[in-house]
Formats: structure tokens, sequence, C-alpha cells
DNA sequence: GATTGGCACTCGACGGCAGGGAGTGCTAAC
DNA sequence: GTTAGCACTCCCTGCCGTCGAGTGCCAATC
């Protein structure tokens, strides 16, 4: 492939890019495979198709382009978007509708996964791509308090939350009775006992606990003790972290005209684990993410380019919001938009947490 | 279209019967439209394929086959798949390892919600169509409890149970600053005041509450009231009733191997609300509910047919599983399965009741 | 030396056409 | 009532020729 292997960049003289450029532009509008002489019509370049012809057959030779067969015209390919993204790329701003649909989405914010989803549903649907949000999970933060509520005879549901203002709850079926006086006591006892601690501090410090003296001869610390590590155990269910909106926003995309390549993309969407391996990887990162077809095993198998950004600091619930798509999409406009979202979010839950200090 | 206006079911001789049935089968195995001469072949009938096409003209003189062009095969109509349902079908009996793979879903039930998700997940990997649940709501059920948990300085969380074992949480902020202590008598006086009421009920008794004259000089009873009013509103999200599990099982069906049929159908899987709707209104009736393409105006547009059972008793949650699919699924296999899991879901609830009493 | 017009070549898309096959309806014979 | 035979219809497939879009290359031009 790299016929040059010093090659670099500024290999390109600025024709070049501006050619690159505009292929690119016009192939993320059309679909198509763009020509020389639509190259030529488009007015930007004083050059004759055949002089475009050239340059075109140069980007071609470094890896930019590709031609579906002979006798077609060229379409970016993963090189190129990556050189357009990082070199050619003019960023839209934000239209006002986009940014107050935005800000209003976000000030409407309640309990952290709802507005996720809704902000996550708002991006699909601006982008025209599929909304995926990874959700924060409770694993590695700190507990903030814990507490049991009496549902049925034998049902208990516990409510957990973290530090960073994330909510779980579970119904825990118990043969052990509880009446509600009891229940609140021992919230407030574990609360007070284990909060600022990881759920898995928490489950060893109980686990501890029941080896102590006391456990033997104190009834209710037994239970209590019983009660809690039910509570803290499996909680973070994998499958749900990671959401998928709008899915049927690509389905009228020109990539998807063929039955057979509809099926595939939807079958690929169905893997959340390796979605959810690739957002993961990100979350050390802190600003905009983009990822193109072959930079990563699984896009590069359905052509997707995946564009998402860190929500929350490294205090706060940590997730990832952003889009996955067709690797021909409008990056100039939606980097912008994923980025703008994932910077609300993060200020929305600074604020709360500054708050709630 | 009935040119005999006092056409009935028995209008049918045993053999016409006995062809219709063939054809539908065969029909439904392969996808094929069926001919005469794959019928005579098939060794049921000691015909010829001659004898067979005149069989095969009555029927579909009375509406029950149709022929996609002339010199094709027969395919069975809507009223032909009726037909074959009322009169016709011999149910299979379900094997055991469908049996125990229900049978253990639902006994590992804790939460309704996770069951029914679950369940139907299933139900769709064993028919190989789209698992669908309408959840159950607290709207027309009294409610056993409101509890309210401190999630943050201005963050309650209230979880509500309905006497059909159903719990709604939601979390809800207020300038109002209250202490856990204060929350958890909150929950005690509303739940001993209202329980047995359903929300709206329990609406109109909170706003009664307010008008009389302790609520003036009572500042407590005031914030409590408040709270409560908070929690009983907006219960019941619309959107969320409805859960479609496995889509993608059909996506390998013959009926969608053209993207644009493809394209149509997941389009039409987004209107949840035609969905709740058709479901809602077999919410009154019991036992095994199959609707076929043009019996409704949803399914007719896109052929679908939708199998379903309500789950509970009056007395219980009151919601519907069930499959939906192209006309064309093996209602023989399908109908018992809904049907053993719509039953095997009933008696879990009704123990939990009684456990519960 | 860069640019360009011209030209031959390649390839996919499209339409018309003929042949084969599958299936039916009808009729006449059994 | 059943069946064999036959004519007819329609779809599917492969074939072929044409058309158009696009390229690569070369020689002429500025």
């Amino acid at each position: 492939m790299a016929q040059r292997l010093d090659m670099h960049d500024d290999d390109l003289d600025s024709r070049a890019r501006e050619v690159l450029r505009e292929i690119i532009l016009q192939h993320i509008a059309s679909g198509e495979a763009i020509s020389s002489r639509s190259l030529a019509r488009c007015g930007r370049f004083r050059l004759s198709p055949a002089s475009l012809r050239n340059v075109m057959a140069d980007l071609e030779d470094l890896g930019y382009l590709q031609q579906p067969h002979t006798s077609a015209g060229r379409v970016p390919t993963d090189r190129g978007y990556r050189f357009f993204i990082d070199h050619l790329m003019k960023s839209h701003l934000l239209t006002d509708a986009e940014r107050h649909a935005i800000d209003d989405q976000v000030g409407h914010a309640s309990q952290i996964e709802e507005v996720l989803h809704l902000t996550s549903s708002l991006l699909s649907k601006l982008s025209d791509q599929i909304g995926v949000v990874f959700m924060p999970t409770l694993l590695q933060f700190a507990i903030r308090s814990i507490d049991f509520i009496l549902v049925a005879e034998n049902k208990i549901m516990c409510v957990i939350v973290g530090t960073n203002g994330v909510i779980v709850n579970k119904v825990i079926e118990t043969r052990l009775a509880f009446t509600r006086e009891e229940l609140e006591k021992i919230g407030r006892y574990i609360t007070s006992e284990c909060s600022g601690m990881t759920l898995d501090a928490i489950r060893r410090r109980l686990i501890r606990l029941t080896e102590e003296e006391r456990a033997l001869h104190d009834e209710m610390l037994r239970k209590t003790i019983a009660l809690g590590i039910e509570a803290v155990n499996d909680v973070a269910p994998v499958e749900h972290d990671l959401y998928l909106e709008g899915a049927s926003s690509i389905l009228l995309k020109p990539e998807y005209s063929d039955a057979q390549a509809m099926r595939k993309t939807f079958l690929a969407l169905q893997e959340k684990e390796k979605l959810i391996e690739i957002l993961e990887s990100f979350l050390s990162e802190d600003g905009l993410q983009i990822l193109i077809g072959s930079e990563s095993d699984f896009t590069q198998v359905h052509n997707f380019s995946i564009v998402a950004r860190r929500y929350g600091n490294q205090s706060a619930p940590l997730g990832m919001v952003g889009i996955i798509g067709p690797m021909r999409m409008e990056y100039a406009r939606i980097a912008p938009l994923v980025d703008y979202l994932g910077r609300a979010l993060s200020r929305k839950i600074e604020e709360q947490q500054e708050r709630e200090l």
C-alpha cells in the first residue's frame, strides 16, 4: 500500500488538499463516486478535467481515494476521511436551533439515565445517525447512600446512590422478614458505615463483619449484613449499559439500499459487547473522539464510523455519548454537535454536584 | 368479494378443508406459492393435479386463497389463515426443552418488569419472531404504598407500589428541603392515608387536603402534600409501556428479502402507539388472541400478524405478552408457546400475591 | 513544465428479445 | 366425479447490443 514509507501529511500540496477536500464534501453530500468532470464543473478549480484526473490519480496512489471499478469516479478511503478530519475539515457552527434544542433537553434533567436517553435520541435526530450512550456505572465510584424500602412481605427494594449521581435500584427477594422501621435503621447503619467506599469495598467490609464476634450474638446485625451483601451483589447490568437510539434513521441512506447490507448492519448493532469495548477504550480520553472504518475491527467490517465524547469529568459519572453511522457522514456538522452535547452534559453534572455539596 | 352472503364455514367439505390445510402448511414452511403439482406430490391426496386445481379454484372463489399472478401457485389470504387457525390447525405440543426454558425463566422472577423482558426475549428466540410485551400500569389499580428516599440535597426518589405488584420509581427535584427522617414520616403518612386508592383518587384527595384549614397552619403537612402530589403526577410513561425484543429475528425471512419491505417494516415497528392500541383492546379478553393481517388497520398495511395473551387476572397486573411477525408464521407452534407463557406468568403472579397476603 | 484537448478503452446500466419452465383453465374423454 | 391433454399466460434467465460515464495516456499547446 504505502509506496513511500517516509510519506507524511505535507506530501500534499495545497491543490491536492483542496481537491481531496472537495471530493469528500461532494461524496458526503451525494453518496456517489466523484468524477473529474463534476469537480471541474463545481467551479472551485480553474483546471480542466484532465488535470484534475492527474491530481486524483496521485491521491489514489497515496491511498486517500479509491475507485469502485475502472471507469468509475473516486470515493474516499478511510485514510482519506482521516486526513480530511485531521487537516481539511472546517467544522460548522451549530445553528441556534440545534444549540437551543440541546440546552433545553439537558436543562430539563432530573435523573441522569433519563437525560442521557433523551439527549442521545435528540442527537440521533439532529445528526440523522444512530445515537449511542454508554451509561455510567457505579462500579468504580464511591457510594453515597444505600436505602431499603419494603415493597411486599418478602420483597425489598434497595436504592443505591453513587457520589457520581448515578442511582441504581433493584428488588431483592428474601426469606427473612423485615419491618419498615428495621429497614430504615438498616439503611442508616449501612450508609453511615459504608458511604464513601466502592461497591466492592463495601462487599468486602460486610463479609469481614460476618466473621467478627459481634455478629455471632447480634441477630439484627446478621440480618443487616445479609441484606447489605445482597444489595451490593451483581449491581451493573452489562447489556443495559449501552443504548442505541434511532436505528431506523439510517434506513434511508443509499449505502443500505440493498437488503443484504441492511441485514448485516442490523446484526452488527446487536453485538453490543464490541461497541462497549470501543467506547470503554475512549473513556480515558478527554475531548471528541472519531473512529473511522478500518481503525478498529468492529467498524472495519461494517464500514461504520463513530463520533463520541466523554461526558463528566474524572470525579463524575464518566460515560460516553455520540453517534454511530456509515463512514460517509457529515463530520463537519456532526462533530461539533457531539462535542457540544458532551460539554453541556458535563457542565450540567458539575453544577449538580456543586449544588449537592 | 363475498359472492354468497349466506356463506359460512361448513361450505367447505372435508376434502377442501384438507387441501386448504395442506396448502397453508406448505406455504408456511416454504414461503412459496403452492402449485397443484406440489400438492399432488405430497401424497396426502389420491388425486391428480387437475382435480386439485378444481378444488383450489373453489377455495380461491371463496376468498381463502389468491394467486400472486396468473400462472403462479396459490398463497393463503388473511381469511385463509383465519379459517386455518379457527378450524384446521392442530396445535403442536411444546417440547420439553421449550417448556423448561419458559418455566426456568418465569421461575427466576423477582421484579415483574425484568421477568417480562427476559421471557419475551426468550419467546422471540423460541418463535423466531419479534417478542412484544405490553407493560402493566398502575393507573387503574389500587396503590399499596408510597415511599420516599433522599437521593441528594434537592432530589428525592419516590417508590410507588401497586396492589398488582407493579413498582414504579421516579426521581423528583424539589426546592423544599427534607431530612431522611421527615421523608420516612411522610411516606408512612401518605401510605396509611391513601393506600387502597388509585393514583387519581390519591391526587384528588391530596388536593382536597390543601384546602382544609389544617394545611394553612401546619407547615409540615403542606410540604407532605406538595411532595405527595409530585409523586403521583405523570406516573405511567406511555412510550416505555411497550417493549419489542429481537426485531432482527425477522431479517432472514424471505418476505423481507428486498430492502423496501424491510424498511417499511422497521418504520412500522416504530409506531408504538398503534401497537399499544391493539394490545390494549385485547386486555379485556381472556385466552389467546390472534390477529391476522387485514383484521386491523395496522396489521393490514404491513402484513403483520400478532399472537398475544393477557397475563395476570382481573386483580393482578394485566398486561400482554406475545409475538408479532409476518402473516406467514408457524401458528401451530407459536400459539401454544404464547399461551403457555401467558399462563405461566399468570400463575406466578397469583402465587406471589397469595404469599404476600 | 504545467495544462489541456483528444482519443481509445473499460465497465456498468439498461432495454429488448428469445427460450424455458412452471402453473393454470378449459375441454373432452374416461 | 376424475383425469389427461392442450393451449395459454406469465415469470425468470441469459444473451446481446447500445449507451453513457469515466478514466488513462499521449501529444499538442501555452
